[in-house]
DNA sequence: GATGAAACGGAGCAATA
DNA sequence: TATTGCTCCGTTTCATC
């Protein structure tokens, strides 16, 4: 059988990032399931399984795929919790900042540290195993910490994934 | 060689969530690199690769690991922008709540959608290609539904990932 | 760049201890 | 569980287009 063609119309898409349409199938395909095989990579997306290993070592090399991760339920693992947590910092050094910037990524439970714009500077996901753990985690990592003027927290009760 | 040997003291960890001390450690390999071989599994956390395949699998069938997925760089796929947009839900019917709920995480560059205590309702973290393209969410998908009653978004200008 | 064939290595299973 | 042995499949390289 043929390849698959193209319907006639418009040229081939300019390509964000300069992805064409496999690689893109790729990722979204490597995103869905991480550990797919190479084979069913490449017949999913219609190319030769050593052209797809190709394509797909390259996206790695280019940054587009950073890594594979598992997805673990934190339950199960004794952290039930998760908060949200909104964080002002005071006025102070850029050095402080660059400190405390450094510090929160590598605390116990720390999911994910967003900067954002607003009234607040810093959203911080964490989990947590009980109540008092977090409060700890608060008092001791944040409240504690000089370059922090403020901090709210607000406990997850649902995380749901996008598409 | 004998087997690696606990230093004497306490008794083995209770082990949250049933799981013993080689499930945990192939959960931690298995966060930081999805792909792991079995066999590298095996040989990181001193069991037979067979005994690994059979835990690893139970991992999954316990629901332990949800799944594995790709970490992908959004810019790269022309989706440069974040932003954690808070969201306040107005007084209604929990059945509209309920739509908003089970619509949302099914839109355009929508990434996670947290349930939250506290004053906001919901925050959802989306991506988008533009600014413009971001307002036109906010708009059309937020502002527009009648479960909304306030959609305040926040650039996020760095996201960095925990341990 | 993409491809097919061939060499290599790992996955997975079963029998056994 | 660990071990062994075996098959099968996927991965990877390479010459070629």
């Amino acid at each position: 059988m043929p390849k698959e063609r193209r319907s006639p119309g418009p040229a081939p898409r300019p390509a964000p990032g300069g992805l064409d349409e496999v690689d893109r199938k790729l990722v979204q395909l490597l995103t869905a399931d991480g550990r797919m095989a190479n084979n069913a990579l490449a017949e999913a997306t219609g190319i030769a399984p050593s052209t797809c290993l190709t394509r797909v070592r390259s996206l790695r090399e280019r940054g587009v795929i950073r890594g594979f991760h598992a997805d673990v339920d934190l339950g199960a693992l004794g952290q039930p919790l998760q908060a949200l947590i909104a964080i002002r910092i005071g006025a102070h050094s850029r050095d402080e900042i660059d400190r405390f910037r450094a510090k929160v990524p590598r605390l116990p439970g720390v999911l994910s540290l967003f900067h954002v714009s607003g009234a607040n500077d810093y959203l911080l996901h964490v989990s947590a195993a009980t109540p008092d753990a977090l409060r700890e985690f608060v008092l001791d990592h944040l409240t504690a910490d000089p370059a922090v003027s403020h901090a709210e927290t607000s406990l997850i009760f649902e995380h749901i994934r996008g598409s």
